[in-house]
DNA sequence: TGCATAAAGCTAAAGCGTTTAGGCAAACGG
DNA sequence: CCGTTTGCCTAAACGCTTTAGCTTTATGCA
């Protein structure tokens, strides 16, 4: 019996790449063991349960994600900065589609703050900074920011925009300039 | 063996409040035939399979969804209706969360058109005639409030906005003012 | 070096959800 | 009142999850 070597670490990242195989959904224990050639039961030793499994790959695109988002936006500051963090996630979500559902995927509050999430809000936040927003207007906006990010790449891998007109690349570019514009002109007081 | 009247309309329907009440994910073939007091096996007479179950209930939900957006929109223009559209989905999502979390189940982009997601695109254009918007614009615009309130619901849900000031009804209504405004000032040409 | 011990992976088994095949009986049409 | 449809059943196979307890491997300390 010799020994694979399995590790929480190795069980999700290969569940990650796994879940851009065959999708977030289907990653189970029992074709995680498959991959690595061992029995099902081996793995309840690294991983508590199915679920907790989800949940670790979960923090761990999340993780990703952050790192990449933190390089992109590094030295860049106003639209550029927005654009360039725009742009990860979207690319995370072409380039890794399991890994990005997986990020999308909900967990309770607690396990959230514990992991990267508080790294997003933060870096959205810094986005900001090259737009003129008080409170609690940076906030509105942070919530905004996220919830078109993340619905617009919930939406396009449903093949929502696929195959009509115009493509989705152009309607996420002028999505962009949209945003910026709005940043740059946020309504102080609603307009009736 | 007293007839329990199974039907595919009332398996969907119950399999929608049964969303709500366990969350969509954990509605399931067994649960439902447990609640209707019948054996497993005989739910698939009505239904394909498990999968075809979920597939109903999220256009069950589309459905509804629409039915109310309609309503809500009916004799309204401008941001007027723009905040009654919008509130459709928030509402939806807050009363029903179940069949809120079906309606973003990802379906193969065939079904989505033979069910009501035509209706929800073309509800969302019919706002934007309030708005001076040419095309490609109004498709670009689409998208956008369709990833926002796609988005804005998921997060809400996930616990992002809880518990942390503002409280959500404040940002949605900020997230509506700024929605109103961008749509009224939608910039044609990406400013550099 | 050699042994003690913790950890890795295994077998076995129970539980639950899915799905199909085939049977009996209730409802319904003529 | 009879025949047909069909609603619901039993039975059984299959796959995923999870726990319990065992064997073997690796590792570190004497």
């Amino acid at each position: 019996m010799a020994r694979v070597g399995l590790t929480t670490q190795r069980l999700v990242r290969a569940g990650a790449e796994l879940a851009d195989e065959i999708g977030f959904e289907q990653v189970t224990a029992s074709e995680l063991a498959r991959r690595f050639d061992v029995k099902v039961a081996s793995l309840y030793s690294h991983v508590k349960n199915s679920q907790d499994l989800k949940t670790r790959i979960s923090l761990f695109a999340l993780e990703e994600l952050a790192d990449r988002a933190a390089d992109a936006v590094a030295g860049r500051a106003g639209k550029d900065a927005l654009v360039a963090f725009a742009n990860v996630y979207r690319d995370y979500g072409r380039e890794h589609p399991g890994r990005a559902a997986a990020a999308r995927m909900r967990l309770d509050p607690e396990t959230a703050a514990a992991g990267a999430g508080v790294r997003h809000a933060q870096m959205t936040r810094a986005i900001l900074r090259g737009y003129d927003l008080a409170e609690p207007d940076a906030t509105h906006a942070v919530r905004l920011l996220g919830s078109v990010f993340h619905g617009y790449a919930g939406l396009e891998v449903a093949g929502g925009f696929s195959h009509s007109a115009p493509d989705s690349q152009e309607t996420w570019t002028r999505i962009l300039d949209a945003l910026d514009a709005l940043l740059r002109n946020w309504p102080t007081e609603p307009t009736p």
